[in-house]
DNA sequence: AAAAATCCGTTGAATTTTCAACAAAAAAGA
DNA sequence: TCTTTTTTGTTGAAAATTCAACGGATTTTT
C-alpha cells in the first residue's frame, strides 16, 4: 500500500491524519486494491452496498440506465476521489447506481461497516473519519447542485452552456478540456448526443466557442 | 422550547439525544423559532450559509430560479426536516438555493458554526450530532436519486409515471396524496405546467389514473 | 500497414415541449 | 353571499428534441 500514500494523503476521507496511520487503518478497513479496463463495472447497480471505493488512478463514473436504454452519467470522479460513499453511509438496501471504470483504473474499495460502526483499535482516527465523511457528503450534495443547474435548463443549448461555464469556472480559464467523449457529455446533460453535437456546430458557426475533440474555448 | 419537544425528539439531527439534553443543545447552538406565512422567504439565495434549519410545522421548499424563470423545487421538507445543513457543513460561501414556507410555517434556525467547531460544554453530544448529521447527509443525498429517476426521464409523462410511482411505494398504497399543487409539480418535475395537466387529462381518459385535485390513484 | 471498430457530425421526419392566451373551476376575501 | 383572485385545463402554433440512418474521420487491433 505503501506506493499510493501520495494519493491517499490528499483524500477528503484520511486528511489530516499521518501515513503511519493511514496504513494501520487500511488493515481495518479490509482495504483491498483492484484494476479495471475500461468500461469494466466496479460496483454494479442493485447489489448491496458494504464497500465504498477510493480512486488511486484513473476515473470512475457514476450511471444509471432508465427501461428506455437512457444513460445517465451522475458523477466523473478522478484519482483521490471518493464513491458510493453516500450508500454505505445511508446504509440503503441496494446500489441504485453502477460504478464504472471511465478508464484503465486502479481503485482501493473499503468495508463501509468498519467506518459507520466503532472498532477499538483506531478510535481517534475514527473520529476523525466521520469528521471528514461529513464534509465529504455535504460536498457531493453540493455538486449535485451544479449538475441541477445544468439538467434543469429546458434545452440542449443551455445545458451545455451552462456546463461549459462551470467547467470554465473550476478551471479558471476560458480553455479547457473536458472528461467526456460526446456520448457521455450527452449522458451528463441528459440531452440526445446527434442533437448534442448538432448544438456544438451552431455555436462554433456563431462563433461563441472553439472546441477541437474535448478541447474548449469559451469566448 | 417545551413544545416542541415531541417533534425535535423525531428529528435526525436529535436522534438518541434525552430531552433535557436537547434543550441545553438548543441555547448552546443559538437556536431561535421563527414563523413565515406561505412563500415568504426563509433563507435567500446568495446569502451566507450560517444557518441550518428544522421544520416545527409546515412546510418548506428549495427552489432556484434560472435567468429564463424557470423555478425549479429540488425538496419538499415536511415537519421534523432538516433543511440548509448541506451548505452548513459543506461550509458554502453562499447559498446556491432560496428556502420558501411553503405553506405557513414555523422553523427553528441553528448556527451551523457551533454544530461543525465543537465545543466545551456538551462534547459528548456533540460527536452523536456529527454522527448524526453524516447520516441525514447520506440520506439527503440519496433523496436526490429519486429526483433524478424523474427528471432524467426525457417526455413529461414519463416523468409524471416516475414521480407517481416513486410516491405510491413510499406510501405503500397506490391511491396518495401528493404535497404539490400543479405549478408546483411542474416545477419539481421541471417541465411545463400547461403540458403537465394535458398528460394528466391524457392518463385519466386511458385509464391509467384516477386523480381529484392532489389525490392520485394508480391503475 | 491494412482492417475493424468506434466516434463524430449531419440530415430529415416524427414526436414532444414550450409558450401565450383564454375560460372554467375553485378558493379566498369582503 | 357576492366579488375577486388564484388555480387548473384546453387549445393551437412555434420551437426543440428525439430517433434512425449514413458517411467520414479517428482510433484500435490484428
Amino acid at each position: 500500500m505503501q506506493q499510493f500514500l501520495p494519493i491517499l494523503r490528499r483524500t477528503p476521507l484520511f486528511a489530516g491524519v499521518s501515513d503511519a496511520d493511514i496504513l494501520k487503518m487500511l488493515t481495518c478497513l479490509g482495504a483491498r486494491t483492484l484494476s479495471f479496463e475500461k468500461r469494466r463495472i466496479i460496483l454494479c447497480e442493485g447489489s448491496a452496498p458494504t464497500k465504498m471505493g477510493l480512486v488511486l488512478s484513473g476515473t470512475v463514473l457514476g450511471e444509471r440506465v432508465d427501461r428506455n436504454g437512457n444513460r445517465s452519467i451522475l458523477w466523473e470522479i478522478g484519482a483521490g476521489g471518493l464513491f458510493a460513499e453516500t450508500f454505505a453511509c445511508a446504509e440503503a438496501e441496494c446500489l441504485p447506481v453502477t460504478m464504472v471504470a471511465g478508464e484503465r483504473s486502479e481503485v482501493l474499495l473499503l468495508d463501509a461497516h468498519h467506518i459507520l460502526h466503532t472498532c477499538h483499535h483506531h478510535c481517534a482516527h475514527h473520529q476523525a473519519m466521520i469528521f471528514n465523511l461529513m464534509k465529504e457528503l455535504a460536498r457531493k450534495n453540493m455538486e449535485f447542485h451544479d449538475r441541477i443547474e445544468i439538467t434543469s435548463r429546458r434545452t440542449t443549448r443551455e445545458k451545455l452552456l451552462a456546463y461549459l461555464d462551470i467547467c470554465a469556472q473550476k478551471e479558471g480559464k476560458r480553455r479547457f478540456t473536458i472528461p467526456f467523449d460526446r456520448q457521455e457529455l450527452a449522458d451528463y446533460l441528459e440531452v440526445d448526443r446527434s442533437g448534442l453535437s448538432t448544438e456544438i456546430g451552431r455555436l462554433r458557426r456563431e462563433g461563441v466557442l472553439a472546441n477541437r475533440k474535448n478541447e474548449f474555448e469559451l469566448f
